[in-house]
DNA sequence: AAATGTATGTCAGAATACTTACATGAGTCA
DNA sequence: TGACTCATGTAAGTATTCTGACATACATTT
């Protein structure tokens, strides 16, 4: 604390901590390098990384609505629907034109769909796999566990 | 479509893992959740995020160029540029019109970037230590160590 | 039934970041 | 010196994602 504020040249000119001991950095760092990992694997697919993102949500949840596309990808609705358009023209996906019930338009792979999804699941989880190799199974689970401890302290005192 | 591979519904159906287990979904979900709280704890002080970053690059490496803060922020030079443009016109940092040696403009930050930046960090400190909060230090180490190690493991191999 | 609140889908525009491309300066090597 | 390589800065165009806005459909309340 303390907010004398007028002779704390500390603010700027103290080296805080060092970047790489800094778990935010790190974060940025290596999800930053596993996204162009994903990118690379995925091209001979014509696959994006969010689209892999999508697809994926898709075969967990058959029938999803795009909101519900959206949350599980933690994009807008208005992003989702762009991607979901996407893979709709190349008959990755189905969609029906007019709602039964509510307004949700529920989602489903086509077959073409599923092919493209399991070669692409095969390389991603390749990429995965290379990812947590140097880890032992304790500290992954260790590691996994922290992580949602972390984003639930973010969360719970956020309105919204 | 139909081919004689109908009977290995394997592929799609199998429920493979649940999602919260995966490293690389607790990263995104992580990285999501941070992102959207510092812009938030930021635009009381008109900056986002990749903005902060540029500053607090700056102050750790005062006299940058352009490329190394790209490079540091995980980001293009061309998209650094715009961050530095934006960030020049509203006198928060500096960079000389020519070059004195090679092509590199060396950036520093002026009193007033210094001045927004410390507001910013005291900021985000907060929220890094919130998100955190719920490690202790030997599990924050580890964590850390673990990053790392994954983020090894997966630039080694990449011929980028 | 009418009003309200909530959730969905979608359009339009702006912000953001990337890819491709080119010119310039410096270092290396013949 | 000249050719080659590499890194930098920048421009133009594209792609991606967001914010703001609006209409629709259902549930709840009055």
């Amino acid at each position: 604390m303390s907010q004398g504020s007028e002779d704390h040249n500390a603010g700027t000119c103290e080296e805080p901590v060092e970047l790489e001991s800094l778990l935010g950095y790190q974060l940025k760092h290596l999800q930053s390098a596993l996204r162009s990992t994903m990118d690379e694997t995925l091209r001979p697919l014509e696959l994006t990384t969010p689209q892999y993102n999508c697809l994926e949500q898709l075969r967990r949840r058959p029938g999803a609505s795009n909101s519900e596309l959206a949350r599980g990808a933690f994009v807008t609705r208005q992003t989702m629907n762009t991607l979901v358009r996407g893979l709709q023209e190349r008959g990755l996906i189905t969609r029906p034109a007019t709602a039964e019930s509510g307004r949700v338009l529920p989602t489903r792979l086509t077959s073409a769909g599923v092919e493209v999804l399991d070669q692409a699941v095969s390389r991603v989880e390749a990429v995965s796999a290379r990812m947590v190799s140097p880890l032992d199974d304790e500290t992954r689970t260790i590691v996994t566990e922290a992580l949602r401890r972390c984003i639930a302290a973010l969360e719970e005192a956020e309105d919204g």
